[in-house]
DNA sequence: CGCGGGAATTGAAACGTTTCAATAAAAGCA
DNA sequence: TGCTTTTATTGAAACGTTTCAATTCCCGCG
């Protein structure tokens, strides 16, 4: 029953051709009404869904794009596959979502699998910062768009946020607080948000007329989750110049640290000041309301998508573009500074 | 260049037939030594990276599961697929992750997606209750796993959590802290877990020797995330019988209402005791520690993974389970009794 | 009445694999 | 040496589509 149900079948059941259902399926206007009844008809009778992967292999290409994240769990990144998936949804794409959780090795299979399946395109943001399989995806004809991360490679759309400028603006608020020592919590930095972020510190450092050696102090964690982020309390108070404050590389790693730091009774903001990265939904309501460097996280996912799409669509006519929105510095009660009476200011 | 590059121009390169390639490919041990080195270096030399269509197509199925969630942007959802794409990776397939973004025609696309691809199981949390088109999944031999849901249809596995007893659990509790209206904010009720956990719900003010109805103000929200959840603050306090706790279906539900609440200067917990459901990462972190049912979200979803890989490979012999978990109550701050001296207990 | 032209349909080739029966080559044995 | 096994390789068919040149049919026009 189930067996055979293929092209073949409803073409012999309508007495027609393997071509005029075709026909029915992808062009109905130019097969005749009767016709065309007579075969959808005998489609929904026995409940005929066209095989996909006959259809790509035919075409040569696949509907669907691929999304590769570093972490499904980051609200970051849902926020911004909702974006990607709006766009993609809109233009008949399909999103195949893949979470390369944060492993080098999980990306490789990924990109090898979308690639085996002849993907339209592929965005991603990606762990290694070894772009030379991206170059082969691309000679294989599959569109690449950087997310949240500029290309090296010049000829590659990429849709970024001006990450320098986010870590000036966190670190220019801490140090205009009165803040000398700062923390920075953050992943790998061959993970390029790292880096950048960490590059800004310097610049706002510096422009304030201080020797960056004697104000930061540098954690690095294996990955940028909750569980990292408390796990570096430790490090923290250990440090050899004592911190008072901390800028965290995501709201994760700060959400974690902020567990940490109560557990061991250290008050935010009187103790340790801290500040996040990417305003996820919940860091308004934390139990310190968490100052952070706002991203526009669904319109970076959107954006994203719309220029793949039209890379894939336009391949000749295509123009690379590199987009480049702006953060902004959300305060909130976890850096508010504290006077001398004991208040919070 | 990278136009002709199939298993036939490998097999001339290598000046072997295509069968044999396909052998290298596939079966490696069976050809010969030198030959198998020397198709190799082909491979690797000209890039060669096999067609998954032709694959599949030949092999009538592909080596993908999908799986459908509700919200990927909701915690809960991304626990779960952590857990799913562990035990698929570790099997060697892939997912495909679908949002059906609680919207029954983006859930009805996918699905239809999934079937063209013939995929190789579903794991969905239907938005739909009519599950129709999942008999028809498994009609043309996909195998499909509820999550989270229980199964009306006997001949499917599924895995869920007693969403009766979490609802039960959390009434519970907030009776015994001598709440006698209760509000009760859930997405539809179509959704089977707001059912579910209404009818907990009743069980345990019915077991308190109360009348449900003088008890449970139900308030209604298109979706379950913050942003209805703070919505649905005014409906709260302008209901006909004014409830003293609410017992929100889901934590971002009761993250947004207690945002709303606070905006409005109710004090948690007490003007308004707070229960939430699900115990996502942020539940403790929050200004008021949220008390909400914790579910093992991580186990529910390795476990149908599980399922669903065991039916695929053994269709025959594959027996069908039912597996519940037991949901568990965590009491925080957010329904601390208030006792006459003002204190918290 | 014959002919040109448009509309509808057909049939075969092609997309890139895998599979499997058939063949070829090598090895073992008497 | 000739015959049987074993081991390696081959070639063709099949998977389910789409495409496009070729064919059929019908209509209107001169």
């Amino acid at each position: 029953m189930s067996s055979m149900t293929s092209i073949r079948e409803v073409a012999e059941r309508a007495g027609v051709s393997l071509g005029t259902v075709s026909n029915v399926l992808n062009r109905p206007e130019i097969v005749a009404e009767e016709t065309r009844r007579r075969v959808q008809l005998v489609i929904e009778e026995i409940g005929f869904v066209p095989n996909g992967s006959a259809r790509q292999l035919r075409a040569g290409r696949s509907q669907h794009i691929g999304l590769v994240v570093l972490d499904v769990a980051n609200p970051f990144f849902t926020e911004v596959a909702r974006g990607v998936e709006d766009a993609a949804h809109a233009a008949g794409y399909v999103v195949i979502l893949c979470n390369a959780d944060d492993s080098a090795e999980k990306e490789s299979h990924y990109l090898r699998v979308l690639e085996e399946q002849r993907t339209q395109g592929v965005l991603i943001t990606p762990v290694q910062s070894d772009a030379s399989y991206l170059q082969r995806l691309r000679q294989r004809g599959i569109a690449v768009v950087l997310l949240d991360r500029p290309s090296r490679i010049k000829d590659l759309c990429s849709v970024t946020v001006d990450d320098i400028r986010g870590g000036e603006l966190a670190t220019a608020h801490l140090l205009e607080q009165g803040h000398e020592r700062i923390g920075f919590v953050h992943g790998p930095l061959s993970i390029r948000q790292c880096a950048e972020r960490r590059r800004g510190m310097l610049r706002a450092v510096r422009a304030a007329g201080l020797d960056p050696d004697q104000v930061i102090v540098d954690i690095t964690t294996s990955a940028q989750r909750a569980r990292e982020g408390e796990e570096s309390v430790e490090k923290l108070l250990r440090a050899r110049i004592k911190p008072t404050a901390v800028f965290c590389a995501n709201d994760l790693l700060a959400l974690g640290l902020m567990r940490g730091l109560m557990k061991r009774g250290v008050s935010i903001p009187g103790d340790m000041a801290l500040v996040g990265y990417d305003d996820v939904e919940f860091a308004s309501m934390l139990s310190t309301p968490l100052t952070t460097i706002r991203q526009p996280k669904y319109e970076l996912g959107r954006t994203a998508a719309e220029l793949l799409l039209d890379e894939a669509s336009n391949p000749t006519s295509h123009q690379h573009k590199h987009i480049v929105f702006q953060p902004e510095l959300i305060v909130r009660e976890s850096s508010f500074k504290v006077k001398e009476d004991g208040f919070l200011h």
